[in-house]
DNA sequence: TTTTTAACGTAACTATGGGTACGAAAAGCC
DNA sequence: GGCTTTTCGTACCCATAGTTACGTTAAAAA
């Protein structure tokens, strides 16, 4: 999009960039996450990386720019990890488990934020621009068909209630996913949240 | 808290209060209801209330105060009217159908927004003042007990699974209401919000 | 009627938000 | 070396947030 290619090899004349899109990036996320995407400004994130607005502007557009980007990355740091749990053939409970312990892992130890960015993000749509919009509807988009595949998995499996529909399973964990990470960020205990998600996934055994 | 009693008598002194408290609080409710209580500012519910910003500061001290007696007439208006249904002695199975139908009314017909205050608040309760976050912790600590007399009054009757702790089924449906306020924000279509919330309720029947 | 009391609202203040104009600086090309 | 190209970042723009100083107005008390 902008007049710029990353830092991966590109440019033939003018001055060379300094900015580090990727440490921009890594610290927009970690700042969205661990507070609120609409609680940390582009002024925060400068401060945080040492970098000028213009720099950031030059880099991402915008404000909705750098979001959907940071969106993006979190997509393939944590939402697409956990679809490939979903999708890894695994069975009923060996997916139960391995769920849960990639959602409750120990984030203090991994130097990961609380909650889950997607979900805030979902919680206060409204006041995204466009371009985060779109890459937020077709992310849980993405996200309800992950899950679609593996229920129908397990139904054909035989290890899934026939008598709950694909959409309103998908609905269901989609839930459970948002009220666990709402949890976490609530300061709910590890156990109880567990407890709650392993409730949720009883609902839905054959 | 305030130097002044509200509209219902009192003053003997000076310049009689033209502000309608009232008036001033449901406009409050209405807006942060709508959009989202981060999102309209004391600007706005001026406007929308013809006063003047000093008028609002000298009923509630501040945006934090507001904020506070919003959410109390908030939980009047729609969160004890809910742990009633709950109170209220109904069967398990009536007790469902009593929350689904008052959760999913049809809210333009009935000039309410959609979705719930309370949860919008839970999910940014960090950016909340101290009077507000206080409130919040409250109401929550409230709600799950009322939901919790509810889950103990079933299990004596034996139609709740006596295998879920009183504790976790009351995070659990606490969750389902989350999740289902959600929905409707999102648009999800209200049949499906429906089949979601039984689904939960079944996996706690006994 | 004058004094006291208290709410009135215009017009400010400060801080911060997203966003940019523009001259300086650093590279390649001629 | 100059010329072109492109990024750099300081210093600003404008809008809006919450909040308040202060002169004015309307009532009761003296």
């Amino acid at each position: 999009m902008g007049p710029k290619l990353n830092n991966t090899q590109a440019p033939t004349r003018g001055r060379p960039t300094t900015l580090d899109h990727a440490v921009v990036l890594k610290t927009a996320l970690l700042e969205y996450w661990t507070y609120d995407p609409y609680s940390v400004s582009i002024a925060d994130i400068c401060k945080k990386t040492g970098t000028s607005k213009p720099a950031i502007y030059r880099a991402f557009g915008s404000d909705d720019g750098l979001k959907a980007e940071v969106l993006s990355l979190y997509q393939t740091l944590a939402v697409e990890p956990l679809l490939e749990i979903f999708a890894s053939g695994k069975s009923f409970d060996e997916s139960v488990d391995a769920v849960i312990a990639f959602l409750l892992q120990d984030r203090n130890v991994l130097g990961i934020p609380n909650g889950c960015l997607f979900v805030m993000l979902r919680a206060q749509r409204h006041r995204s621009g466009p371009i985060t919009a779109q890459a937020l509807k077709d992310l849980r988009q993405m996200f309800l068909e992950g899950i679609s595949y593996w229920i129908e998995d397990m139904k054909s499996k035989t290890v899934f209630r026939q008598d709950i529909s694909t959409e309103i399973g998908a609905l269901f964990l989609d839930a459970q996913h948002a009220g666990a990470m709402r949890m976490q960020k609530e300061d709910v205990g590890l156990p109880q949240i567990e407890s709650y998600l392993r409730c949720g996934f009883d609902a839905l055994r054959a």
